[in-house]
RNA sequence: GCCAACGUAGCUCAGCGGUAGAGCAGCCGAUUCGUAAUCGGCAGGUCGUCGGUUCAAUUCCGACCGUUGGCUCCA
């Protein structure tokens, strides 16, 4: 058989010849260097046979993938080392039961079945085990079984996780194993590709920490232990690594919540349900006004309704069949039920169905600012970004269907806008649709409806220009819907803003307009909720400022330093010039030296610090340190005040300074 | 919800069988100072809660509550 090499000649090679083969017959040098292969650009190992006239490269250390190998080859170290470990603590080695061990991004991890469990505390010691492993530089071998005797060996090791991956294998699929070390080793069933010996493997992995995973993720089958490690190439990309997770610490929205005085959450008020402190409220109340300015330009009218109602309403929703698990349990009172609500959309239908619609009305968008409960798990509780008690930015779009596509995009057009304004440039958005096994209890049961209109989102955006990505069994229960998926500082994926086609509800609450033929209609009606909830978008928006705030959003915009106390009485007349703008503004009279003042402001993260002593009293002028533009000394108190208002006025991301500005 | 770890003063953390300690924050006093921590003093905790073991528990064990990480990456 003949294979073609990267620059174009080909190679003659004996049948069955692997990657290594193929390196060797090219030269020495390359044979030691190799790693892996490519065969016809898919990422393979040197150990699998190559296809008849396939094209090969040879991947050694300068080819980026080739850290998958290495990867790929430490899950299975690791998998050893925890057999050992469990062996030499007197445990059989068949009680480790392997599942899966992949690679991810960073690293690898290894879910496993285990006689004990693992804490952190174990970690150092198995790594110890892995350096081991590494160091005795185990040669990787690759076998085939066909499928009976694979099915044999874990049948009779007991171990059903393999067994239940084997036979979920297509029928005619190579069965393939690798194996290090000879018997003594570690053998696992394994479609690699994987280094050539465990002594190629870099030395800079650290194992990071052990958690329990369901068995194919699913919650009814058995709960495992998994092992995260990661692995880099080079030394100063593992640092790099963990210091960036140092980083994202503290950029946590909990720690900077904490130490500005945002948030915070009482044990005695419940988990998930957080207080807004007064620096907190602030910001709230500016994406309130945000949102109101916003939606009174896109002409909304702003409704309000109570924070809970009879089971009737949420049965005629649909909430109850479909959602009552996520809602706080009923409350019964004079033998009535009574639930909390965890959506406002109900209570909006009933604003529409107030009294008779005509079609002249339409769009009817209604939008408030409710707050809403869910009984969200315990083990989904995060901060701000995932609570039980929330404010949604909510609105509801009732239209016809031709007013449709405008209106959804109106509503895309709205969340870019507020993108911009945040400086939020990295988010996905994400067609949310129901599950391709069908529709069952999950989600309202009307087929022909879901494929229509998971077909018109799908056609608006497509006709926009709107990039998105779909996703199955994501949906809403009573239609498909847009989100936006953002990361929280330490990488957690959160739906940002959302927009809803509701197909059902307004249907079941008999929801109606005259046409212009003086029949009636059902409309169709939009959730939307561009800024997600007051509470995640205020954690969202900590991160993504690492807690420096753009002025106009900042909860003390301006710090007044007086550096003795004779300064005070012009520090307060900064501070009146300052309020009577509409900032705020603070004067720290305390009796501590200017630059312990100084410093406190700096961590309290105040955009603008205002030092007040004699020269500046005296002129009738202002220094201030800034933490948006460079520092300015002898500005006239009045330019001072002006410079600020339009910034904030502007809600400008960055102040334009004021030397060069206006 | 499930698996694991953690829970000591407002915050960050030390102590770990003989009923608690630091720094910062707070309060009082002195200091009045030019761009990231002035000095001194005082006060502050039923060591998450409830049980158990023990002569004795913050410390050991159990349950509960709460927090954190993970439960998408499919040999």
């Amino acid at each position: 058989m003949q294979v073609t090499l990267p620059d174009g000649k080909t190679l003659e090679l004996p049948d069955g010849a692997t990657g290594a083969d193929v390196a060797k017959a090219i030269g020495p040098g390359l044979a030691k260097a190799a790693l892996g292969t490519r065969i016809n650009g898919e990422l393979a190992d040197g150990m699998t046979p190559v296809p008849d006239g396939a094209h090969i490269e040879i991947v050694t250390s300068k080819d980026d993938a080739w850290m998958q190998l290495a990867r790929h080859t430490l899950a299975h170290v690791m998998a050893q080392a925890v057999r050992e470990m469990m062996v030499d603590e007197g445990f059989d080695a068949n009680a480790v039961k392997l599942a899966i061990g992949p690679v991810i991004e960073h690293g690898f991890y290894y879910d496993m079945d285990l006689p004990r469990a693992l804490g952190p505390d174990d970690l150092p010691a198995l790594e110890k085990r892995m350096r081991k492993i590494v160091k005795a530089n185990l040669p990787l071998r690759r076998f085939a079984l066909s499928r009976s005797e694979a099915l044999a060996h874990y049948e009779t090791l007991g171990d059903p996780y393999k067994v239940e991956l084997i036979e979920d294998l297509p029928e005619g699929e190579t069965i393939t194993f690798y194996e290090q070390g000879g018997d003594d080793g570690f053998t696992d069933l394994c479609r690699g590709p994987h280094l050539p010996a465990t002594g190629k493997i870099p030395k800079h992995f650290k194992l990071m920490s052990v958690a329990g995973a369901y068995w194919r993720g699913d919650e009814r089958r058995p709960m495992l232990q998994r092992v995260y490690g990661v692995a880099f190439a080079t030394e100063e990309e593992l640092k790099d690594h963990l210091w960036r997770i140092e980083e994202a610490k503290r950029r946590d929205h909990r720690r900077i919540g904490q130490d500005l005085e945002i948030f915070t959450i009482d044990d005695d008020i419940g988990p998930g349900l957080p207080l807004w402190l007064p620096r907190g409220a602030v910001m709230v109340d500016e994406i309130e006004t945000l949102a109101k300015e916003m939606e009174a330009d896109a002409g909304y009218q702003r409704v309000r309704s109570p924070h809970l109602s009879k089971e009737s309403l949420f049965l005629k929703s649909g909430h109850l069949p479909y959602y009552e698990e996520d809602m706080f349990p009923a409350m019964e009172l004079d033998h009535v039920r009574y639930f909390v609500k965890p959506m406002n959309c109900p209570f909006h239908h009933k604003i529409y169905d107030a009294r008779p619609r005509s079609y002249r009305e339409l769009p009817l968008r209604l939008a408030e600012y409710g707050t809403c409960y869910r009984y969200e798990d315990s083990g989904a509780l995060m901060g701000l970004m995932r609570v039980r008690s929330m404010q949604m930015n909510d609105a509801h779009i009732y239209c016809t269907e031709e007013q449709f596509a405008d209106e959804f995009v109106g509503v895309i057009r709205l969340y870019l806008k507020y993108f911009e304004l945040f400086g939020i440039e990295s988010y996905e958005m994400r067609l949310s649709k129901h599950a391709k096994e069908g529709l069952g209890k999950k989600y309202v049961d009307e087929p022909e409806l879901w494929l229509k209109t998971e077909a018109m989102v799908r056609d608006v955006l497509i006709e926009h220009d709107i990039p998105f990505v779909e996703a199955e069994d994501e949906a809403a229960f009573y239609g498909p819907k847009i989100d936006v998926q953002i990361k929280s500082a330490i990488g957690r994926e959160f739906t940002l803003a959302t927009n809803q086609v509701d197909f059902a509800q307004p249907r079941r609450f008999d929801l109606t307009y005259v046409a212009e033929d003086g029949q009636k209609h059902t409309p169709l009606c939009l959730h939307r909720a561009p800024l997600s909830t007051h509470e995640r978008l205020v954690g969202f928006l900590l991160e993504h400022f690492a807690g420096d705030l753009p002025l106009w959003l900042a909860p003390e915009q301006v710090r007044i330093v007086p550096i003795a106390d004779r300064h005070v009485a012009y520090a307060e007349r900064v501070q009146q010039d300052l309020q009577a703008a509409g900032l705020r503004a603070e004067v720290d009279a305390r009796s501590e030296r200017m630059n312990a003042k100084i410093r406190d402001a700096e961590l309290l993260k105040v955009p603008y610090t205002v030092v007040v002593g004699d020269q500046e009293s005296d002129a009738e002028v202002v220094s201030f340190r800034s933490r948006q533009e460079a520092d300015s000394s002898d500005v006239p108190l009045a330019t001072f005040v002006a410079h600020l208002q339009a910034a904030r006025d502007a809600r400008a991301l960055k102040v334009t300074p004021l030397s060069q500005g206006s």
